[in-house]
DNA sequence: TTGATTACCGACCGATCGTTCGGTAGGAAA
DNA sequence: TTTCCTACCGAACGATCGGTCGGTAATCAA
């Protein structure tokens, strides 16, 4: 169910999906859909704590890794990358939020922690003299992320295509395009 | 009046922003603001064309420069950095329909066709022999926007700090982040 | 056979939406 | 003065929305 809607959120958006499509999709109607969660908002926080929660096991895991803050930063890009390919849909709903409610601002929070992560690492991989020194680190993660969540606009699921990705990411964000 | 409605879109997304709230940091009633408009989608409409215009613009400048391919994507990612600034609440607008309406559709479908000029781009420069030949050049065309596209997200306009960034993301693409 | 639980439904509610319409005030043109 | 145009308004329209409520059919343990 929670599939069900998540995928019409990312069809035609949150606001534009009504709870009688996600009943028409599940072949029930609109009030037996409120028998199983309390309301369209529920759907939302779930769709975005299964992503969340996805990213932040992977800044964890990371985390409790003794290596250059380099590579703990190429390491955490890449499962993010993987983390966008395996719950798709959920990070696309995650991605779209404003922050029009308690629920979207608490996601938004969520995701700015999970950015100063980031930060915090370009920054000490900087100081270690592995990071060109002539960029913001709060820029370089902005735009580390900003490749990265990109997936979610053009990422079509297949098998393998998700690892093929995490290298191209890391090779145009570490090495650069440029032979 | 444009900009008026754009600025709320963008705060609460185009959805969630009724007639009546545009109408009322116009400071006029809600039966006025259609004496000066169709309706709601023209807003749109109009937003978007403003956004596209501008990348298909830069695209057009490049694309009459005798340069090697790889300068001219350098350039073209430049410029659509610097658009993105300029006209940032346009640009933002853009970015996140979702193709409800043949108007949307219509917008996305510009999207594309300035993806592919990107796509060939890389392409031709791949070709020339100035860009790692192990991308596939959709993916990488997809990956340079994505961190271009991603200002919309949190590029907050400041004087010079648009070619600040251009310059980052120049650097990060084309250099890689690593020394 | 009873009683409780689960899954579901149709009808309805109040609110909000984009849009329309008839009308008015004021300035410029004739 | 009359006529026209522009900008604006209040009231209302039909549609759609998220959510509620009373009730039903089926299942299963006691």
């Amino acid at each position: 169910m929670l599939n069900a809607a998540v995928r019409l959120f990312n069809e035609r958006g949150y606001d534009a999906t009504s709870m009688y499509d996600i009943a028409v999709s599940l072949g029930i109607t609109k009030s037996s859909v409120y028998h199983h969660i309390a309301g369209k908002e529920q759907l939302l926080q779930m769709a975005m704590d299964r992503a969340l929660d996805g990213l932040f096991e992977a800044a964890e895991d990371v985390r409790q890794q003794d290596l250059p803050a380099i590579e703990r930063l190429e390491r955490l890009i890449g499962r993010s990358v993987l983390v966008l390919a395996e719950r798709f849909e959920f990070v696309t709903v995650l991605l779209r939020v404003r922050g029009n409610t308690e629920v979207e601002q608490h996601a938004l929070t969520r995701r700015r922690e999970f950015d100063t992560v980031v930060t915090e690492l370009v920054k000490q991989a900087q100081t270690e003299g592995d990071v060109r020194p002539d960029i913001d680190p709060a820029t370089a993660a902005r735009l580390l992320l900003g490749m990265v969540n990109s997936l979610s606009e053009w990422y079509r699921p297949r098998p393998g295509g998700a690892a093929a990705i995490a290298t191209a990411v890391s090779a145009i964000a570490f090495e650069g395009l440029r032979l």
